[in-house]
RNA sequence: CGGGGUGUGGCUCAGUUUGGCUAGAGCGCCUGGUUUGGGACCAGGAGGCCGCAGGUUCGAAUCCUGUCACCCCGACCA
């Protein structure tokens, strides 16, 4: 076989991953820019992969008895100032209507950077005894954050997203129920997506504006950096006291509810390329991708040819198929259905008909196969290779996973580590936010969670001060 | 928001330094034909007021001012 030649379009992965984000994002079609800055264009290719997101999250929360509601886009400024950690932490980054028409508004408001101001202000209005408790809810929606640098998917302007907020008559129930969605995200992650994920609790500095305690999933990409794919916080009665929300308990005393909310978007889209793509562009998990099984015709104008393709099509019914016939060159085809990242190949010409098989091409591994397209026999061999991709992509991501993880005992160490090597550090943090502030200041690395496990302690002492240490935390540059 | 860079058909770029005829190439696109197991070939064709707005000039892709967008490096964030 002639020599697999590269596409020139795409950048080399390990020679530029930026570009080579970038550059999977505009030829697998999955977005475009927009004309307003750090908006994005979410094309039907990409639109596709966040149906599916959503339809399997959505399944997953309603399981769990969440129930779907809508909240408006805008927040009265006066709305959005009752809780002050809130408001501190997303005043920066919140985009402001101030006219209505040609007229000056009364109050300005802003376009909802999150909703937990509105959720709260709908919860004071209908939560009045424990009979109303608990609620559990979930809007899918876009919201919008003035960010400064932007990349498609990993941070626009406007992103959509899901935000479940719930209120619960009591403490433990509301970290229940934190702690379960995190859950919930992870498992979608490992088992719809392929993406395996470290669970844990943020730091002090690097939890929610107005949460307790902050929970998140990190995920590593393939160049080493984390990004937070999804989050769930605790907010305790915070958000109740600061909006007034109370409830008539079980004794008749007026009590202060407990609120969760947790939240997954649009990034875990950029998470699907840079975990699972590769040179030839986008590799999709077979649960999510939109087309599984790309079928190319050889020789398509041979008489029986494409008849043979529509009928392995037909023969797959209930997968995801799609047969390529436009007239482009087999070897064209080949190369941009992998840069889509559909799973799994399939070419049938006069050859395979002779024979009686089908040759099928994985997109994960490049391996060819030859499959018999005698009666029934193909759909469970290709399910069954579909699952065997799956397995495979997670435990590929896996296994980088944890081998790119470190441990660090002194600071001289972590410091020639984080700068050497790509991937997560597993360090002893003393609890101090300084500490954290100087690592970021040294090596621009941040602590990404205090894991829930694998976290036993390496060490008696922090890794930046050497005071007795109180935590291992993973460490790790983030997008 | 600071530092650096780039904007010319859909894409990659040449032309800009030194202003001068009708703005070029390759790829892609369209039509017809031949092809088809890793990015096919031949022939014909369409497509750009040179990011945008002003200015200088007899004349601007080229010079000046402003502005916008994108990329890279920082600070901030899902």
């Amino acid at each position: 076989m002639a020599e697999v030649k590269k596409l020139d379009a795409i950048t080399a992965r390990d020679e530029d991953f930026a570009k080579w984000y970038t550059d999977v994002v505009k030829r697998a079609e999955l977005a475009d820019y927009a004309g307003v800055k750090g908006c994005m264009v979410i094309r039907a290719a990409g639109y596709a992969l966040w149906e599916n997101i959503q339809a399997e999250l959505d399944r997953r929360f309603k399981e769990t008895g969440t129930e779907n509601v809508y909240l408006p886009l805008l927040i009265p400024e006066s709305l959005l100032q009752k809780e002050k950690d809130h408001v501190e932490g997303f005043a920066p980054e919140v985009a402001w209507v101030t006219h209505g028409g040609n007229e000056p508004l009364e109050e300005r408001m802003c376009v909802r950077p999150t909703s937990e101001t509105l959720f709260c202000d709908f919860y004071h209005n209908i939560i009045h005894s424990y009979r109303d408790l608990p609620k559990i809810y979930n809007q899918w929606c876009s919201v919008v954050r003035w960010e400064k640098t932007t990349r498609p998917f990993l941070r626009s302007r406007e992103f959509l997203w899901q935000e479940g907020h719930t209120i619960h008559e009591t403490a433990e129930e509301a970290q229940e129920r934190t702690i379960q969605m995190l859950n919930v995200y992870a498992d979608m992650c490992e088992e719809f997506l392929a993406i395996p994920t470290i669970k844990g609790q943020k730091t002090d500095k690097e939890k929610f504006a107005g949460a307790v305690s902050t929970y998140t999933m990190e995920a590593m990409m393939h160049d080493g950096k984390a990004l937070q794919s999804g989050t769930s916080h605790n907010f305790g009665d915070g958000f109740a006291r600061a909006y007034d929300i109370k409830f008539a308990g079980r004794d008749n005393e007026l009590t202060y509810p407990h609120q969760t909310s947790w939240g997954l978007s649009t990034r875990i889209i950029g998470a699907v390329i840079m975990v699972h793509g590769d040179d030839n562009g986008l590799v999709l998990p077979p649960k999510l991708a939109p087309t599984q099984v790309v079928i190319i015709p050889i020789q398509q104008k041979k008489a029986g040819v494409m008849e043979a393709a529509a009928r392995l099509k037909e023969e797959l019914s209930g997968l995801r198929v799609k047969v390529d016939d436009s007239d482009k060159s087999p070897g064209f085809k080949f190369a941009e259905q992998e840069m889509r990242g559909f799973p799994l190949r399939v070419e049938i010409g006069p050859r395979d008909i002779e024979n009686g098989t089908c040759v099928v091409v994985r997109r994960d591994t490049g391996e060819k196969l030859t499959a018999s397209t005698a009666d029934g026999k193909l759909k469970p061999f290709i399910e069954e290779l579909l699952k065997t991709i799956h397995k495979d992509m997670y435990e590929r991501a896996k296994r980088h996973l944890d081998e790119s993880i470190y441990e660090a005992r002194s600071y001289d160490e972590f410091k020639d580590t984080i700068e050497k090597k790509p991937g997560f550090i597993k360090a002893m943090w003393c609890g101090e936010t300084a500490c954290e502030e100087k690592i970021k200041e040294d090596t621009t690395a941040t602590s990404r969670c205090i894991p829930f496990e694998g976290g036993e302690p390496i060490s008696d002492t922090c890794v930046c001060c050497g005071k007795k240490a109180r935590h291992l935390v993973i460490w790790g540059k983030a997008y």
